[in-house]
RNA sequence: GCGGGGGUGGCGGAAUGGCAGACGCAGCGGCCUUAAAAGCCGCAGACCUUCGGGUCGUGAGGGUUCGAGUCCCUCUCCCCGCACCA
């Protein structure tokens, strides 16, 4: 492909920097203002980073592909913050990176612009949030555009956009036909504040995860979607991905697959009633010697007795009353009530007294997870355990452990001790006909026992409980996709394909009405409307969250503007999955679990290949920054904190403060904006700094101090090409014609062009950077050495990290065509190794001498060259180990 | 409590079981300059030193190894996630 180059500025501006003749000498600094906007222009314009499709005229099917994605940002009000560009810039590297290398690479951007954050802010401004959103799409693709990223503009694509939203309701019916969304009464997690129900991921000890909201579980109509359904799938399939442990085992937890069994036992008097209970350790049956039901649990009006209804009432009343808070962080102390009533335990007669079992109610047993009824084993179970201490109950043993130590032994054989590891069963666990007997029994084998046992009398079996719910999918909010979805005399209806995307109506009052139900309610006109029939319908008035866009966002990024597919198949095909998703972990369990339950849906229904949308996931850090206390402790902002040598002082008090690390908010005062270091230093210094602060994972505050060693360094790079007094746009006499590489630049070179590669592979930009630094150090010392084509490889190099300097070096150096899509420099690997190296010579381990030995000399030579380095530490004494580490030491090991 | 990850100079951070502290910041010295800034060259873990060098040193303690920041055990502190899930 050739395109016209842009001139390296142009004379009017050269005119304006020159006190006198335009073509005159004059001095040559580095300047990003008068580079980026330019390589920035022409990339866009001349669509550089165009991403080709499988069926496109120039598509190269023998290219490898590269699909680099970034989780999509909410256009907030605030705009770009510098956390942002900190996984960007990462995968933009990789981009860069691979499109050397020869790949056809997708790399887009997009804005998830429905839901909460964009609807808070139009309501707090009072404008409609479609002109809010689309606002701050403006400021973020400007933003996003002054730092350089090799996005595919043409990609670009908006969840609000009707042309997009169209197919999130399409895929939404799909599952509809699937039947993994229906409507539920269930309660719900309801948010006062917000005006609207929440998931569970949205919701963190009965707070609501945005804004800190305090939540109640309310019963409303929702839509729901199945996603337990796919629970075992979205936990086996993340065995296969490349993503952190500590985010695999965020969503193991968060699915939290338990196996065990649910037991059926008799209350006695209620000859119609059955508690079924769920528990892990069904081989602790035996020492079973009370039961708890959750407050909430069906059973308990039943069963309860007259004496103690009075109790049981005002226990659930009580329970009702508290908040999610109250039952979980602040009471761990057990509570509960006695129902009156008894259960009989299977495993004995039932007329056996020790079948006999009390039923308690307690709220430390959840309604909503396994049965909402467990089987207490107060000597197995810590819970139940606290629970038989606090209300006096029996513990009966049932284990015989064998530690040697019998006094502890014995304690745990007669109960006053609970035990949860494994150890041996007491003989007495036994059934009266000697059917079961768990004596000798590992836990594994007694489990399968008991289960059996169970199972043959008729009243248990194995069973399998996830702690993840179905998916809560409908909000009472305005600004979100609207269901495709009529409700009629008859029931539920669906809007045919072709009549999508059902926009929303526009509406000049869009405020959550303050009651469970959504603004849209006051659409009359849209809500009212026919089926296909004919007859009367009304629309759902619920919208979906803002979860729903990003969960496909990634399929549509490979086919951005199909108008007849939500992506056709030939380019999921091709792309997917995302080779490198790089975010943060606030998403760890919400939209990673959605997008992976939606791709095995569409999956399922033949849409997509793929049945894994992210191969590798990568978290960024949190860039933090310092802040400033006072003694009494109270934050003091930046704005009123001054640096006075080593220490920092308040400006008007002028007290001594001290320093922390924190999160960036306008609480501390303490936000960086890119606009204003791109302004400062330019977007170069800005991506590299963020790259150069640490290790992308880690969290680490942002240092102003640091900043202008990154412009330093790029300057320097420009100084290699670029002489202090010249006209413009000349480069140094000696980089004029070529001529023959210094052998020693040359090495270093090709061992930094090595290096950066690898580093790259691992995500490891900071020592890449540093790679580079030692380069140009190194170049420096000998500038006048440096030989044309060997800055060029090494603007090449630097290219994927400060791409418009690189550019702006190849140009001036008058390399072929662009940069961006010229290839990586080859390595040569006889450069990666030298003739002589410097081995450490170890006596005892201790560093005594280093000596220059030929690379691959024999072991007899390299020992000879050490023994007599270090001779005189041997002198007198016994050699009993010799050490070679060829290329790196030896050690001798005396007496 | 459970799960995941950490603790290395004044600061951010480098180190496939093989010379700890690369690189950058801050600091110090020199060159350049009338001077300063910028730039360039150099020094720089701590302690001791007869200036040759020596000793200590990666949160604490133990172990494995010729050799440990790195592997194992015990403890401790910090960050993140989950949290009465039976």
């Amino acid at each position: 492909m050739a395109f016209i180059l842009p001139g390296t500025r142009d004379a009017a501006y050269c005119f304006a920097l020159s006190t006198t003749h335009p073509m005159a000498e004059q001095r040559q600094v580095y300047e990003p203002a008068a580079i980026e906007p330019k390589w920035q222009q022409f990339w866009l314009e001349n669509k550089v980073f165009r991403a080709i499709n499988p069926g496109d005229p120039d598509f190269d099917a023998a290219q490898p592909k590269f699909y680099a994605l970034d989780m999509f940002p909410y256009p907030s009000a605030a705009g770009l913050h510098v956390g942002h560009p900190e996984g960007y810039t990462a995968t933009d590297i990789v981009s860069r990176y691979k499109r050397a290398k020869g790949f056809n690479v997708l790399h887009p951007m997009g804005w998830d612009a429905f839901g909460l954050p964009a609807e808070q802010y139009a309501i707090q401004t009072n404008t409609h949030p479609a002109k809010t959103t689309a606002a701050n799409i403006g400021t973020f693709r400007r933003q996003l555009q002054t730092l350089g990223f090799s996005y595919d503009w043409d990609r670009e694509i908006s969840t609000a956009d009707p042309a997009y939203f169209k197919w999130t309701q399409w895929i939404w019916k799909r599952l509809y036909e699937r039947g993994l969304a229906y409507e539920s009464n269930a309660p719900v997690w309801w948010c006062e504040a917000l005006g609207t129900v929440l998931a569970n991921d949205e919701v963190i000890n009965g707070r609501s995860e945005r804004g800190d909201h305090p939540c109640e579980r309310r019963p409303l109509r929702q839509w729901v979607l199945k996603i337990t359904e796919y629970a075992e799938r979205l936990l086996s399939g993340l065995e296969r991905l490349d993503w952190s442990d500590s985010l695999k085992a965020q969503q193991r937890e968060w699915i939290g697959k338990s196996e065990g069994a649910e037991i059926e036992f008799e209350v006695a008097g209620h000859a119609e009633d059955r508690v079924r209970v769920f528990t892990t350790r069904p081989d602790t049956l035996f020492g079973a010697s009370f039961m708890v039901l959750s407050p909430e649990h069906e059973l308990v009006k039943r069963i309860a007795t007259p004496e103690q209804l009075d109790a049981v009432a005002a226990y659930v009343k009580q329970a009702a009353s508290k908040s999610e808070l109250e039952r979980t962080d602040l009471a761990k102390d057990k509570t509960g009530v006695f129902t009156g009533a008894y259960a009989l335990n299977p495993l004995f007669e039932a007329d056996d007294p020790k079948a006999r079992i009390p039923i308690w109610i307690a709220d430390y047993v959840i309604v909503t997870y396994g049965t909402g009824a467990i089987m207490a084993v107060p000597a197995g179970d810590e819970r139940d355990f606290e629970f038989a201490q606090k209300f006096d109950l029996p513990v009966p043993g049932i284990f015989a452990p064998d530690t040697g130590d019998a006094e502890a032994d014995a304690v745990v054989a007669r109960g006053e001790r609970c035990i949860t590891g494994d150890v041996p069963f007491a003989a007495h666990c036994r059934t009266s006909d000697g059917s079961l007997a768990l004596a000798g029994k590992s836990i594994a084998d007694a489990k399968r026992a008991v289960i059996d046992w169970l199972a043959a009398k008729g009243c248990g079996e194995a069973k399998t409980t996830y702690k993840i719910r179905d998916w809560l999918f409908s909000r009472q909010r305005y600004w979100g996709e609207p269901f495709p979805v009529l409700h009629t005399e008859d029931g539920v209806e669906l809007v045919p394909d072709e009549q999508l995307a059902l926009e929303l109506p526009d509406m000049a009052d869009f405020k959550p009405g303050g009651v469970p139900e959504s603004p849209l309610i006051r659409a009359r006109e849209w809500v009212a409307t026919k089926d296909a029939k004919g007859r009367d319908a009304q629309r759902e008035i619920n919208t979906m969250p803002g979860a729903a866009g990003s969960s496909w966002y990634f399929l549509r990024f490979c086919d951005p503007n199909n108008a007849t597919e939500f992506c056709s198949k030939a380019a999921s095909d091709y792309w997917l999955p995302v080779d490198l998703y790089v975010g943060g972990t606030e998403h760890a369990v919400g939209h990673l679990l959605y997008s992976r339950f939606w791709t095995k849906v569409l999956h399922d229904a033949d849409h997509v290949a793929c049945e894994e949308p992210f191969h590798k996931l990568y978290n960024q850090g949190m860039i933090q920054s310092f802040a400033y206390r006072d003694s009494r402790g109270g934050v003091v902002p930046w704005a009123d904190a001054e640096e006075r040598g080593d220490d920092v002082f308040h400006k008007e008090t002028g007290e001594k403060l001290s320093r922390f690390v924190a999160k960036m908010s306008k609480r501390y005062g303490n936000v960086v904006n890119p606009d204003d270091v791109v302004k400062e230093f330019g977007a170069d210094t800005l991506r590299l700094y963020e790259m150069y602060m640490g290790p992308l994972a880690d969290s680490k505050p942002w240092n102003p101090k640091d900043v202008p060693g990154i412009y330093r360094f790029l300057q320097r790079a420009w100084r290699l090409v670029v002489p202090e007094f010249s006209e413009h746009g000349r480069v140094h006499a000696h980089l004029r014609e070529d001529r023959p590489a210094d052998p020693a630049l040359e090495k270093h070179l090709h061992r930094m062009i090595a290096k950066v590669e690898d580093d790259i592979g691992r995500l490891a930009f900071n020592t890449a950077i540093s790679a580079m630094m030692i380069f140009v150090n190194e170049a420096t010392k000998a500038s006048d050495k440096l030989c044309r084509d060997q800055l060029l490889r090494f603007a090449q190099v630097l290219q994927p990290f400060a791409p418009h300097l690189g550019e702006e070096l190849w140009q001036l150096l008058g390399g072929e065509g662009l940069l961006a899509r010229a290839p990586w420099p080859a390595i040569d690997p006889k450069l990666l190794v030298d003739d002589e190296v410097e081995i450490a010579v170890q006596v005892k381990g201790k560093v005594r001498a280093k000596a220059m030995i030929g690379n691959g000399a024999a072991k007899d030579d390299i020992l000879a060259v050490a023994r007599e380095a270090v001779a005189k530490y041997l002198d007198g004494k016994t050699v009993v180990k010799e050490i070679v580490v060829p290329g790196k030491l030896v050690n001798f090991v005396v007496k």
